[in-house]
Parts: C-alpha cells; structure tokens; sequence
RNA sequence: CGCGGGGUAGAGCAGCUGGUAGCUCGUCGGGCUCAUAACCCGGAGGUCGUUGGUUCAAAUCCUUCCCCCGCAA
C-alpha cells in the first residue's frame, strides 16, 4: 500500500515507525517546515522529519499547503492510496484529501467528538479527564469533523500531559496498523460525530502556565498536570519564575511538612484565612500554599536556570519565608 | 554570533575585593530515649567541569573547550 504521511511532533513519530515497519510503502512524508529553535536559534527538523530520513523516506515541508500546486502535484505523483495524518499542524485543501482513493485518515488525540482542534491531549489533562484516548478518522473539510473508524484510550488518572502523549503516540500508531486492512478493503465503519457532544480544544498559550491559587487544590494539581510538559506550571517567587512539576492537594500535611504545619490543626482550615498564594509551610515534604479550597503541596519546582529538584533538596541551600505570597 | 544563569563532598548551596574550602541534608560510628524522620558526640567523603596563562600563591583574575539550565523563538 502506498502511502503519504504527513506530521510533525514526536507524537507522530510512533506511526510513521509502525507504517514503514508495516510493510507499507512509504513514499512520501509531509512535515513542517524547519523552524529556529533552542537556545542559539538554530535551525532544527522537527522529529518526523528527522524520523523520516533516517527510514530513507523523501520529506517535503512546504511552508504553506493550500494553493501550492508545487505541493499538491507532488502528493499526486506520489499516488498514495491513503494518507496518514498525525499531528501534522497545518490544515488541508480539499483538493489534497481528494487525491488518495482510501481516503485521508487522521490519528487525532482525543475521543471524538470531545476535544477537536489543536491541543486535545492536554486540553483533556486540564480538565481532569479519567480516560483519555486517540481516536482514528476519515478526514474532511471541516477540522477533525469526519467519521470515526477506530478508538482506543488510557486511563489518565495522575499523569501528566506528556506522558499521556507518549502513551497516546504508541496507541494510536497501533490502532492504526490494526485498522488498516479494514480500511484498505473497504469494511471498517464509518460513524458519524455527535454534532451535540462536540467541543473544541483550542491551542495552549504560554501564558496559559500561570498558577491562579484562587483555584481549588484539586483543578490546580490538574493545572501542574496538563501545563508538562508545555509551557509547565509556573508561578512567581520573589520576582522569580518558579516552574512547578509535581503538586498535590495539601491536605494530610502536618505530618511531613515543616514545624509550621504542626503548630495550626488542620492547616487545610487554616488556609482559609490566607489569601491564596501565601506559603503556609515549608519543609520535607514540599512547599504548603493557601489555594481556593485550602492548600495545595508543590512537591518539585524548578528555578531559573536551575534544574528541577524536589523541594526538600531545594531547601538544603535555598529559604522560603513563611508568608511569602506566591504569584 | 538572539538574551541570561550555572558547573565546589552523594544532594542543595556559600565562598569568588586571591593565601591549599565551609554550611545544611544525607552517609558511617557511638550516645541519649519506650520510641523517632528528634537530640548529642565523633568520622569518612572534594585534584573546586576542562585547557593554557598571570602570580611567591587561584575555587577565587584572564583564556580554550565541554556540559547543564531559564528566557526568547
């Protein structure tokens, strides 16, 4: 079977290993353009790209797709008979989902219909949602619109949004391999979207990282959670940004954290009183900070140009003072 | 040449107006205690990222390279 893959991140890496290595004659692989990126702005391939040539497949990363005939004629010369999409980032004109008489299939990552559009993984992982899963679609005009044709899903309970890519990522190039003979002889199924269950998961800013304590503890460890790996969780400690990795509703404090957490019964009724934000405690077992709801325990930050570290070994060579406000 | 922080005991930091290194935790041994992640006493553990240089003398000043990280993209 001949096919065109068109992706980008390393969530379509998985798939583009599983196609080559499927015996599927990869001809063609559509990737976004190199960008400058890291620290000396230097131009870098994105992982499909650089998966790509290393299976010896041609990349092609057009800067734009739509009213390309350069492009558009080269996808057709490919003659794929389906096209693969993953994760691609740039939205194709009808007359390219046209070209391959399978169709085009898309690995989108969520469970259609909830969560169409860009940032699907993580817009579910800020949400808080128990299963999250991949779903596999025929491809229409309309973003990740078309009919469904295969789903499979994680239990998402306490991960954070790139480990659910990784996972997702090895799932779907999975699905996808199992599906594909029913999509190359025609029986696999096509089911429509429930117009009344769609919604949609816009792109995720930078900004976006922000903690707001006023939150409760429960939406901000989901807000820890689904900001990892990008932009991370953050907040501000003495003018300094302060990346958090690891949160936990603080409830059961007193016994691991600091003597100030011992001194207050129940700092989670103590916390009311703070505004939120206000360090409560310090100690081994992590940072107390008032939030909406009582407290919340980050448990791993990470300082500018510092690495990640657990709070109790941040605390051997660096004070917090009982008090500070966060944010 | 996009901006910037940093590489010092297992971990996190201080020392950096030059004179062979210190703190907290951990670790090892001993003690106290009904007991303890608590407390007391004692010990081990570092060629101070690398190269060359300045100097009587460098972790501390200049230089080469390597590595880590934040911002920005």
């Amino acid at each position: 079977m001949r096919v065109v893959y068109m992706g980008t991140p390393d969530f379509a890496v998985p798939a583009l290993e599983a196609l080559a290595a499927g015996g599927c004659d990869v001809r063609l692989a559509v990737t976004k353009p190199d960008a400058p990126s890291g620290r000396g702005k230097k131009l870098k391939s994105c992982p499909v790209k650089e998966k790509a040539l290393e299976l010896g497949i041609p990349v092609l990363s057009p800067e734009k797709v739509k009213r390309n005939d350069e492009f558009f004629e080269a996808v057709k010369a490919a003659e794929p008979d389906i096209i693969i999409v993953a994760a691609y980032g740039k939205i194709l004109p009808k007359r390219i989902l046209d070209i391959p008489r399978l169709g085009c299939v898309n690995i989108h990552g969520s469970l259609l219909p909830k969560y169409r559009g860009a940032a699907p993984i993580q817009r579910a992982v800020l949400a808080g949602e128990e299963e999250i899963g991949v779903t596999l679609m025929y491809m229409a005009e309309e973003m990740d619109a078309g009919d469904m044709i295969a789903k499979a899903s994680v239990k998402a309970a306490g991960k954070t949004s790139a480990q659910v890519f990784d996972e997702l990522s090895v799932i779907g190039a999975r699905l996808l391999m199992e599906t594909l003979p029913a999509i190359e002889d025609g029986t696999a199924p096509r089911i429509p979207q429930d117009p009344a269950l769609v919604s949609f998961a816009p792109m995720v800013e930078k900004s976006e990282g922000l903690i707001d304590f006023g939150r409760s503890a429960r939406e901000i460890v989901c807000h820890v959670l689904g900001m990892n790996s990008w932009p991370m969780a953050y907040t501000f400690l003495n003018g300094e940004m302060m990346k958090v990795h690891e949160a936990e509703a603080g409830r059961s404090f007193g016994q691991e954290a600091g003597q100030a957490a011992e001194e207050g019964a129940g700092s989670a009724q103590h916390a009311g009183r703070h505004a939120p934000g206000t360090v409560l405690a310090a100690g081994k077992g992590g940072i107390e900070v008032a939030c909406g709801d009582g407290s919340v325990l980050l448990k791993k930050i990470q300082m500018p140009g510092k690495k990640a570290m657990d709070v109790s070994a941040w605390l051997l060579g660096n004070k917090i003072e009982i008090g500070t406000v966060l944010g």
